[in-house]
DNA sequence: TCTGATAATATGTATAGACATAATAATTCC
DNA sequence: GGAATTATTATGTCTATACATATTATCAGA
């Protein structure tokens, strides 16, 4: 039967066809949100394949959003479809390296101290812990374009009371020594105040974008940074295609 | 065997406690960056199970980007770990609401013109094409959290000339009329201009966080906009755990 | 020693079948 | 009619098998 009228475009893996077909007739409006979409069984007949192969299509569509699957209810094309945008945070040496310009690194400060104040009213670390916060700034042929305010957790990294951080960034130390399972990023504008103006080159009052990155190993927090960078500095994110898999 | 080590914590499917013990093994550098991880074969002796079901692990564990798999290599932990950030833009009407508070709307201009100075400049649209030029804002219990400046091409939308978008968003109406197949992503942060300042009602030189959103539908540009929020406000991005799937 | 053909192999894709599970629909009983 | 039970069913998971494909390793021949 072609009543469904999926095309197959005989492009690549049968799954991969199989999940375009379907995703064009969601973005096409032809299936619309909250419709129905066939069963696994009625595509295998339609399309003569086997089970598993539609599941794996259906599957990653799932994964993606585009349907929702419900068991003995069947899969619907998902009511509200937002927009993802898949924000990859490369490290700042790679992505200075990727503009072809020369990495340098600057440490501003280093100071051993407890969490008090702010970081204990955010409930970023507990009253008392010991923490290392590290003021430092990057550049890029020697102009700076990002700074760096992070404080690191002495209980989950005891390490970071012997390193110095004087040659090595915090960010790159930490990525090669600590482990960590989770991470949470908030993005935000700030207007540069004297202290980030001077860091950053730039004039005071000068709209900065700073990411806010908190890190976990399992329920221990492990270091809490805000990364700013001059406000003309352009983060682009990736694409986002609905219709194919992401890689 | 178990000289690999690797212990499935009984947890909910196979492959899920697959992925989870292989991604527990490269958060915790047993496994480190560039290594080679048991072939499919190995973690099927080993584990007992079919390698359709290791295979399912290890693909979404690529997918994600954990590892790297290469035919009659084999798989490797991927070198360069770049943190992700899954970003999810919803409906600002959803956002308000999600708030608690309540969603206003207010149009500001809409101007029928053609693409000229830097809208052709910037390779975005060709040069004379028709457009829709809407600025508009939207509130939370009435003040304004969002301005929308937004150019909608008439060729790929014929329909907009005829929507005064006086009620209804040009975000919402699009979603709801429009078909698109990509959608590109960039954020900065901006000074508010007197304009843009008026808008917002905030002062001048205020720190704004902008969104560019660039979408299209197949190989034509849909629409182009400028989503500028007032800084203080915390755009949350999404948590990213490496051991676990998204969902 | 180098080159090109050949073999070996790990992943990639696809199939058919089986049982589990959750959610809905149908049925029975009061 | 309404509540509790049972049956049905679509998805979820898992297995065993097969062949395709890309890439590496090996080996023969010049």
């Amino acid at each position: 039967m072609t009543d469904l009228a999926l095309k197959l475009d005989g492009d690549g893996p049968l799954y991969e066809q199989i999940r375009r077909a379907i995703a064009l007739k969601i973005t096409r409006r032809q299936w619309r949100p909250g419709d129905r979409i066939p069963f696994e069984s009625e595509l295998c007949t339609a399309l003569n394949t086997s089970r598993m192969t539609v599941n794996k299509a259906l599957q990653s569509l799932a994964d993606d959003g585009l349907i929702v699957r419900r068991r003995k209810a069947g899969s619907f094309v998902a009511t509200q479809q937002s927009v993802q945008a898949p924000l990859t945070i490369a490290k700042i040496e790679d992505e200075v390296a990727a503009d072809g310009k020369t990495y340098g690194y600057e440490l501003i400060a280093r100071t051993l101290m407890r969490a008090q104040g702010k970081l204990t009213i955010s409930g970023i670390f507990p009253r008392g812990l010991d923490v290392v916060h590290i003021q430092c700034r990057h550049l890029a042929d020697g102009h700076p374009v990002l700074f760096e305010d992070r404080y690191v957790s002495l209980k989950a990294v005891p390490a970071a009371a012997d390193e110095p951080f004087a040659e090595t960034s915090p960010g790159s130390w930490l990525l090669e020594h600590v482990p960590w399972t989770e991470a949470e990023h908030a993005i935000c504008a700030v207007n540069a105040d004297p202290d980030l103006a001077q860091h950053l080159d730039i004039g005071i009052n000068t709209a900065c974008l700073r990411i806010e990155r908190r890190t976990w190993d399992e329920d221990e927090t492990v270091t809490f940074v805000h990364l700013t960078y001059p406000g003309h500095h352009r983060t682009l994110v990736g694409r986002f295609t609905p219709g194919q898999r992401a890689g």
